[in-house]
DNA sequence: ATTTATGCAAATCGTTTGCAAACCT
DNA sequence: AGGTTTGCAAACGATTTGCATAAAT
């Protein structure tokens, strides 16, 4: 794992390193007894290039295009093995990023409810650290086994004012 | 508007009112030119004596059942209207509660990845605020107009576990 | 050679919509 | 009556799956 920092929002490329990414990924599918083949590779790529959560048919309209069905069906294994996280928020379509477990990068979403778009943004560790323990809390007053939380900044973006 | 204090999570009835509510869903839809039928009367009650975001099916399974299509179809003009709020989480059905401006109750999801129940709970108001403050911040810096935040704590429920 | 992945087309499933009957004012 | 809502059935759209072909070990 490597250091715990803020990243800055411009993809994964050079900020983690792809080898290492793919490294990792490599390992946590072959764990799974499933194979790094080419196209996901490709896929692992596309999601480590963008710095934000990606629909399935931006994939489609890549270059060269993935098809969405291999596209969703190599998603889901990804998903099942930790490389990937789903991400569902207003609209209809769900997005894809690479899971924070192999980036390190603890991040949040900022969710236009006009077009639906998603960004990343960061909190200060303190408030996280604050927010970790209440939840910590909740978690234990209900017998939930926390796995993570999920915040996101509701709103519209400047495009769709 | 009624005293922003943390609620009992038993639902709403006796809470707030449905009487009150009633009145302010009446007042929400007329501004619509909508009416305020039987029909999406018993939606809001049905919303208003749950304690937690309920599925469209769940409706259809009440007695008397609710049809599916009316049920999306009233539940699209509520929430226009500011009268529901659509919850999206992990799986691929939607639910629907009574809007935080129509019951005061801001509050949160803790939502399970094995069965998708979705529950609620609050955070203390010192650490809504500093959260506040640091999303508006962002909402700022991105040219973002934030309508508001969301916060689910993601894990397993005790009977899933 | 044998097992696994790919990608087209067909199937699913939640949600939306057309339309005729029922309802409200 | 005149316009709205209801609810069945059909339509939609995102996602999943069957199956024959291609790729990987």
């Amino acid at each position: 794992m490597r250091p715990p920092t803020a990243w800055p929002s411009a993809g994964t490329i050079g900020a983690v390193g792809l080898d290492d990414i793919h490294e990792q990924v490599g390992t946590l599918l072959s764990r799974d007894g499933q194979r790094y083949t080419t196209e996901r590779r490709r896929l692992v790529e596309a999601l480590a290039r963008s710095d934000r959560p990606v629909t399935v048919e931006s994939l489609r309209d890549a270059d060269p295009p993935i098809p969405m069905s291999s596209a969703y069906r190599n998603l889901s294994v990804l998903e099942r093995v930790g490389v990937v996280e789903r991400v569902r928020t207003t609209d209809d379509r769900a997005r894809f990023e690479l899971s924070e477990q192999l980036t390190d990068h603890h991040h949040h979403h900022l969710v236009c409810t006009g077009c639906g778009v998603v960004e990343d943004f960061t909190v200060p560790e303190a408030i996280e650290r604050s927010l970790d323990r209440r939840l910590a809390e909740v978690a234990a007053e209900r017998g939930f086994e926390v796995t993570g939380h999920r915040l996101d900044l509701v709103g519209t973006c400047a495009a769709c004012r």
